[in-house]
DNA sequence: CGTCTTAGG
DNA sequence: CCTATGACG
């Protein structure tokens, strides 16, 4: 007879959401949906409310502490974390009071690893608002490094980065060559992103698979066509990639025009 | 064998009915419901939109001529009258453009009556807008003298009052004696315009039967426990009492936060 | 509570 | 198309 000798096995299971309204999200049964997947941590962007007009019972009823990072404007942006284990700290926002006030990193540490919550900006509206998400791009990269040359535990970066990477991340890439998400310099910053020392865990678990995406337009039934990208990631630090025992997006789970992307880590 | 010798009967089924929204009414089949009432002259109020973003054709295609009379500001407030007969004239507001910028009278002059088509305005957002409302509502008196010194057809007046006379005429009058809609003031006001020689075609046809309304407000169900007020009315000219044949609130059609009030006359 | 609005996506 | 908002009722 053999013995083996071995420590206490550890999952974290994350998952990255962009809800479009927590509140729309709640009333379409998202309390339901968590309480059968349990996720460790639940990363939610786009929250679109502030904590008087917020009621999470329903998820610290199953568990869930819960970390809220609003925007200053009602029914804008907005990100939330929630998390079964009581993170060893919690840090809102970046420092900058130009995307704090737009509610958009929120990071929570645990001993193995660090979640940075994140709803990167959306340039759809225009180009100030392109620029303006450009500018937040490099600023992010900054910040990052800053995190790791701080000593914050090896980061995922959960969340909808409004953009992708490869051509086979969106339906119609030839047509999209110029479309805020897709555009020639975004798809480098998310190169350097990674070479940065990151790794893209869907690409990493499911290779080159093809027609994987977690957000569709609400417009002219682009969902039942699969017509989509693939916009919230979870990126982890290199140094975590051989604890990913699975990564996925759920497409089938809908709350919103997003479906979750979802990470298991074990330690 | 006897022969009568008469003169064509003249019928003419007058509906008015606030429609919180007229786009919103045809999404919830208010067309179908016209074409099986078949009202000769409906008189609505509230179309809440402007000649652009209507689209009457569901109207017009059961054979009624469509006059419009939206506000200005958009999605606020409007009426509308739409006719089976051609009217012999249509007359646009009242000349006022504090009225006529806000749409609240619309007339249509036919061989025996002329439909005064008004959306009255509500007090209940605040003192201002209570003041405003007791200034038309004697404005209102004195354009109906002048019409009737014109010598107008004998008026039918018919729209949404926002205002009752009666304690019978809303579910709680005692709570209500300083809301708008039931304020001493208001009830004397609609005691005088009676007293000038209008008939309330309701109260003719019914005398004091309780508990007939025409608004239930949108919070508390207060439709399912008939906690109404009676503010929709079809007034006549005393001249045209003789020719009342039937008058009805219809609370089980259901488009909006009122219900349709009826008059049939018979010429 | 519900129909409009406008902003944002 | 969809979720927010704020005005109005």
């Amino acid at each position: 007879m053999t013995f083996f000798l071995r420590r206490k096995i550890h999952q974290m299971n994350i998952v990255s959401y962009n809800l479009n309204g927590l509140r729309s999200a709640l009333s379409k049964g998202l309390a339901d949906w968590v309480a059968t997947a349990q996720p460790d941590v639940l990363c939610v962007q786009e929250i679109k409310a502030g904590r008087e007009l917020l009621d999470v019972s329903r998820l610290t009823d199953l568990g869930y502490h819960a970390y809220l990072h609003p925007a200053q404007k009602p029914g804008y942006s907005g990100v939330a974390t929630f998390s079964k284990e009581k993170p060893l700290a919690v840090t809102e926002g970046c420092g900058q009071a130009l995307y704090d006030t737009e509610g958009r990193v929120l990071r929570l540490d645990f001993a193995h690893c660090a979640v940075l919550n994140t709803y990167m900006p959306s340039g759809t509206s225009g180009p100030e608002r392109q620029a303006f998400k450009v500018e937040w791009l490099h600023f992010f990269r900054r910040y990052v490094a800053g995190l790791r040359a701080a000593g914050v535990p090896p980061l995922v970066v959960a969340g909808d980065f409004n953009c992708c990477q490869r051509e086979l991340d969106l339906h119609n890439p030839k047509a999209n060559q110029k479309s805020p998400g897709f555009t020639p310099e975004e798809r480098q910053w998310f190169q350097n992103l990674l070479a940065d020392g990151f790794t893209d865990s869907f690409r990493h678990h499911h290779g080159d698979a093809p027609q994987r995406y977690s957000w569709w337009s609400y417009r002219a039934g682009s969902r039942a066509r699969n017509v989509g990208w693939r916009l919230d990631h979870l990126l982890v630090d290199n140094c975590l990639v051989p604890h990913i025992r699975h990564a996925d997006l759920l497409p089938d789970v809908v709350h919103s025009d997003h479906c979750p992307a979802s990470l298991l880590l074990e330690f």
